[in-house]
RNA sequence: ACGGGGGUGGCUGAGUUGGUCAAAGGCGCCGGGCUUAAGAUCCGGUCCGUAAUGGUUCGUGGGUUCGAAUCCCAUCCCCCGUACCA
């Protein structure tokens, strides 16, 4: 590839910019506010091309918000705590805070060079103790009213990264941040009980307008399952079983109890028994075993009996208790009551030992009660052999209502409602976070850090060797007095996870600069919450579910009075590029493999596209592409390449492609300014053209379908500028009144051109400074311009497609032709018909109309008749609204026709253009038969 | 297994309240103008057929309709989530 760099002085007009603060937001009064954010990214060094997506899209958004009059919020900082700087600073040396500021600045910069509009004053960092001192305020009056809590629990514990994770962390049994193998640890530590806020979450789904993938994410993450709580005395003993089912309405067919191997009851049933050893040898297996391996083994169910019954509640029959290793012990009661009749694993359990299974269910209502179950039949049914009257025949919600009620009136069980996601857990073992302000006393227990001894900051006499938390290892941090008593006392070593950052940080931009309070709440009312918000899918149940919480949480401390942080979310596809893929393996290849054979089969590689990644090496360097063809080439291919949120394939041929369009966009003010001032029928086309380009544009914007305004601004609005031309126009006054609407058009996607043609059409001060003006709606003199061009373009398209199969049959190429423009009564017949559709008619029911109309005569029937349903019926739905419209207006087919036969015969390269009326005295031609409305037909000779 | 999303022309990829769809845009390819030439740029073409406005096509097979890429049923394939949630 070679290119003369970018095509305008992009660092001249960031500086411009920058210099005018024209990107400075503060609340104004008299303008509308608007949030535009994009999730808080981690300072890595690099900025890779995910970013620049994610930032051009949002930064289109801004500036559109911007010149359509709004006072626009558009912060960056960064989400710079977390184990990466940690990491570096163990494997390399150096410490994780300078570490860390050399990433932000280099990425800084980076971003600064495509030209953003940020507003940079308000930039935050996780890190900086201004910024994280506000977490631990946060999280002190969480400890007070009881939303952070302390518990000794079995927590997923990542070896490599050597700290906890929260439950949402682990993905596949697996670190989501190393891929590392996770397992269980019993250990102390700290919560907050997104759980409190659970119906919220759900509830608050709908008020928001997030995309319905993510929705459904969250749903399922949230897990809302309503069900019955059921409590089962154990024969001879004094504890009681409780488990939860949503099937009640099987609860006769209950043949077995089932605990979760790690259930206290399991421990204390088997103790001092025969069975002891194997429920130790499963007990050992299934909660030492990683959940990995666990995932793997999935579906070798395994149990070992008690030796103990429960008594069912309604029935009084004895029934064993089994421990099994399918039993989750930290959802729901941790125990289940097995229906092997009505339930997949229960089924396959009782089979492999033998345990009855029970019919208590139909699931056609006069099936026969007694036929044998060859699989589980889980699906709702009528309720059969139950022990107890009052049931049988009751079906799906009023059978388990009809169980829970009785239940509840002998103090047997109660419904409730369970749900899957647990309290977060925000402990990390690390040292690279904000530190919890939680003093731990021997006589006063845990003690909150008073407010006025915030921030806790990280001590620097740290060492970072990869074995431990590094916090444990500074005296000066960890040897303090109790706030309460006085006494020496010792400060939590745990650290905030880093999704504790983000929870917050979109409150804290709209009022960054505000170093007393955390934000003030009337500012933080004025801008909240954000309307715009772009970022990843990946982040679609963590973070996206921690900030909802958060931001539930800060409203119920009275530090606003906002409900959902973000009004709208955008989903950004991924950016891929083309790697090396095997057919036969169905596996992806590092570059390297590229023009070779399979490394595995030695079968010929095909190339398919990819996330991009460092292991695949299919990256692309956005540094070198800007440095090649600018920021704005760079930009305006990202945003036509697809839709914000389809994936997009990465293309340097299409990125070259965009490089030409930006080249020839570069000359487009000169040649237009250096149009004639010859005044023709076409300037008052170009300017309802424009227009109407205006209008599609900004609907598009508003629905931030920003490949198509691209489109619009870049792609179509150059064409019309040739076709101007082509058809005579020369006039500059009208163009410079073009530039300077299109100026703002561009901007969107190439700020820094837009500049340039700001400066070339005179036009004072920056851009993007100014607002756009209104566009009124078209009316009906550019209506009928348009028309006619648009009817020019589509005769001439067809005209040349008849020329060259008429030229087959012609001797030579063809001199002359005849326009035959379609009889009146063929438009008349086609008003007829659209009036008739329009108006909601059925299309059937037409030709009973048109028998009856003036239209029709004894001697034309057949004929009109004929040519309606052969012809006209097809073609009426064919017609869009615009050309519907022109079918129904007064324009003049044949006017249009006759006042273009000069520029028709230039086109066509014929000597002579007629235009004739169909049967007409003047049609000679025979053809007349095949024109229609808006399509004449056209013979050569 | 369950949940979600897809299968469109040489490639990529829009398009699903049924008629604006032989199907946008981009890439590629072909022809023409311009040029000594190349490049750039502009104009035109790119399923088949025809002095005509017709045929066939949107994974496969059926159906509804005056009319289906778009709706319904069946079926095959691909991608992404989740992971025994009682």
């Amino acid at each position: 590839m070679s290119t003369e760099g970018p095509i305008s002085d992009e660092v001249y007009w960031q500086e411009q910019w920058n210099k005018s603060g024209v990107f400075e937001t503060e609340i104004s009064g008299d303008k509308p506010p608007f949030y535009c954010l994009e999730m808080y990214p981690y300072p890595s060094g690099k900025m890779h091309m995910g970013h620049v997506r994610n930032y051009s899209i949002g930064d289109a958004v801004a500036r559109y918000k911007r010149m359509s009059g709004f006072e626009v919020l558009y912060p960056m900082g960064y989400d710079s705590f977390g184990m990466p700087a940690e990491n570096a600073a163990i494997k390399e040396g150096g410490h994780p805070h300078d570490i860390t500021e050399k990433n932000m600045n280099s990425i800084t910069q980076q971003i600064k060079r495509m030209g953003f509009s940020y507003d940079w004053r308000r930039m935050i960092k996780s890190h900086d103790p201004k910024y994280y001192k506000w977490n631990q305020y946060f999280f002190t009056k969480f400890f007070e009213n009881g939303l952070a809590v302390q518990k000794f629990a079995p927590v997923n514990w990542c070896e490599s990264c050597s700290t906890v994770l929260a439950n949402e962390q682990v993905k596949a049994g697996r670190c989501w941040r190393c891929n590392g193998p996770v397992k269980q640890k019993d250990m102390s530590q700290w919560f907050l009980n997104i759980t409190d806020y659970t119906q919220e979450l759900l509830d608050g789904l709908e008020q928001i307008d997030f995309p319905n993938n993510v929705k459904l994410l969250q749903q399922d993450w949230l897990g809302r399952s309503e069900g019955c709580e059921i409590k089962f005395e154990i024969e001879n003993f004094e504890q009681d079983i409780e488990v939860f089912t949503t099937r009640p309405d099987t609860l006769f067919g209950v043949t077995f109890v089932t605990l979760a191997p790690e259930h206290p009851l399991a421990e204390m049933l088997v103790k001092d028994t025969e069975f002891e050893s194997a429920w130790r040898d499963l007990f050992e297996e299934t909660s030492i075993m990683s959940e990995f391996d666990r995932i793997k083994n999935l579906g070798a169910k395994k149990g070992v009996p008690t030796g103990k019954f429960v008594i069912h509640p309604l029935t009084k029959e004895k029934i064993p208790i089994w421990i099994g290793n399918f039993v989750i012990a930290s959802y729901g009661t941790g125990a289940v009551m097995a229906v092997p009749g009505h339930d997949e694993r229960d089924f396959e359990f009782a089979k492999r030992y033998d345990i009855p299974v029970k019919r208590v269910l139909v699931t056609k209502e006069d099936q026969e009660p007694s036929s044998e179950l060859k699989k589980a039949e889980t699906e709702l049914g009528w309720m059969v052999n139950s022990p107890v009257a009052g049931f049988d025949g009751l079906y799906g919600e009023d059978a388990k209502s009809a169980i829970s009620d009785k239940l509840h009136e002998i103090g047997m069980g109660k419904k409730i409602v369970q749900w899957k996601i647990r309290p977060w857990l925000i402990s990390r073992q690390r040292y690279w976070g904000t530190p919890i302000p939680i003093i731990h006393c021997k006589d006063c227990g845990p003690v909150a850090v008073p407010e006025e001894q915030l921030p806790v900051e990280l001590p620097r006499d740290v060492e970072f060797t990869g074995k431990g938390n590094p916090l444990e290892t500074s005296e000066s941090f960890l040897n303090v007095d109790c706030p309460k008593c006085g006494k020496p006392a010792r400060r939590e070593t745990d650290t905030m996870d880093t999704f504790v950052d983000s929870s917050w940080y979109f409150l804290r931009y709209t009022d960054a600069m505000n170093h007393d309070i955390c934000f003030d709440k009337d500012v933080a009312n004025h801008w909240m919450n954000v309307d715009f918000y772009c970022g990843g899918i990946e982040h679609a149940q963590m973070h996206l579910i921690y900030a909802r919480f958060w931001t539930k949480a800060l409203r119920d401390l009275g530090l606003h009075d906002i409900d959902e942080p973000f009004q709208s979310l955008l989903c950004q596809g991924m950016v891929n590029k083309a790697a090396p893929w095997c057919e036969p393996c169905g596996v992806t290849l590092p570059v390297e493999h590229i023009d070779k054979n399979c490394p595995h089969c030695d079968s010929p590689l095909s190339l398919r596209s990819a996330k991009m990644s460092k292991s695949l090496g299919n990256t692309v360097s956005p540094e070198d592409m800007v440095d090649n063809f600018g920021a704005d080439t760079v930009r305006l291919f990202i945003l036509f390449a697809a839709n914000p949120t389809a994936g997009m394939d990465w293309s340097d041929k299409a990125l070259q492609a965009n490089y030409k369009v930006m080249q020839q966009m570069e000359k487009i003010p000169d040649n237009i300014l250096g149009w004639g001032n010859e005044e023709t029928e076409m300037d008052s086309w170009l300017l309802a053209r424009l227009k109407q380009r205006v209008i599609d544009w900004k609907d598009a914007m508003d629905e931030y379908d920003l490949r198509r305004a691209v489109e619009l601004s870049h792609y179509e609005l150059p064409k019309d500028i040739n076709w101007y031309v082509r058809r005579g126009g020369n006039n500059s006054s009208v163009g410079s009144k073009v530039l300077k609407s299109w100026s703002f058009m561009i901007a969107l996607a190439t700020p820094h051109l837009a500049e340039d043609w700001w400066k070339q059409i005179g036009e004072s001060g920056l851009l993007a400074s100014q607002v756009m003006d209104e566009v009124s709606d078209l009316n009906e003199q550019e209506k009928a311009i348009l028309d006619s061009e648009e009817l020019l373009k589509s005769f001439l398209e067809n005209a040349r497609k008849v020329k060259s199969i008429a030229e087959r049959h012609l001797e030579g190429s063809a001199q002359q032709a005849k326009i035959v423009v379609s009889p009146d009564w063929k438009r008349d017949l086609a008003k007829m018909a659209l009036s008739h559709i329009i108006s909601g008619g059925n299309p059937k029911q037409f030709i009973g109309l048109l028998a009856n109309s003036e239209l029709v005569n004894d001697e034309n029937k057949g004929q009109v008749m004929g040519f309606w349903s052969k012809r006209m019926l097809p073609q009426v739905f064919k017609w869009d609204d615009d050309t519907r419209e022109i079918i129904l207006s007064k324009l003049s087919e044949f006017k249009v026709f006759m006042d273009r036969t000069e520029f028709i015969s230039n086109e066509l390269g014929l000597v002579r253009v007629e235009v004739i009326m169909a049967e007409s005295p003047e049609d000679d031609t025979g053809k007349a038969g095949a024109a229609m409305p808006l399509s004449p037909a056209i013979v050569y000779s």
